[in-house]
DNA sequence: ATCGTATATCGTCGTTTTACGATTAACCTG
DNA sequence: CAGGTTAATCGTAAAACGACGATATACGAT
């Protein structure tokens, strides 16, 4: 066991993240990163039945979390998960 | 892969959990059902700073999110982790 | 029956979240 | 440089959260 003991989350920044993934369009924003690796802002505005503002709030929530990395690209922002984070939070979710 | 595809929560359920555990002292009676099993009420009051009404609404929030279970003995209230609610979540939280 | 203990619930207050439209800022393009 | 696009931020309103003390309920013990 243990493949990482550093990597896990003490109880606050684990609860932290979970609070970030703790609402569905979150979820859903995180699952899209997932399975299409990068994509800008408006294109998941376009999936979530929310107002540009809003998405850009949750955007904002995960980013704080940590979760989320955006970059800008000329008028854009293209959005990536933080790999190495979500693995942090999946090992020690794992570890509870 | 896929070790129980039905196990997977749905980003609405999940969203769910993850709320429910996005708060530190419920983190920490998540972690201390864990260690010890299970335990009455008014053990988690002596462990966490908080009132015993604001640890029984913690519980409460565990409790709906199917996490913990609590049954009557008597007086006390005595609590354990729900493990195969827990499971779903981990397994929903590694699948991301 | 009364008392004490354990826990849940109520009422409240201040803070945070969620959602939106409107506005602003940054940047291409013509 | 003007106009259009993209995304962040601002302001706001409603709802939810987190914490507490006070109260209520349920039970065991005396």
């Amino acid at each position: 066991m243990n493949q990482s003991a550093e990597a896990i989350l003490d109880a606050t920044a684990f609860a932290g993240i979970c609070k970030a993934l703790g609402h569905p369009a979150r979820i859903r924003i995180i699952e899209h990163l997932k399975a299409i690796d990068r994509c800008i802002c408006g294109e998941i505005v376009q999936i979530l039945p929310l107002a540009q503002s809003t998405v850009s709030q949750h955007l904002k929530v995960l980013k704080a979390a940590g979760l989320v990395k955006g970059e800008v690209e000329g008028p854009r922002t293209c959005y990536c998960l933080d790999r190495e984070r979500l693995d942090r939070f999946k090992i020690t979710a794992g570890s509870i």
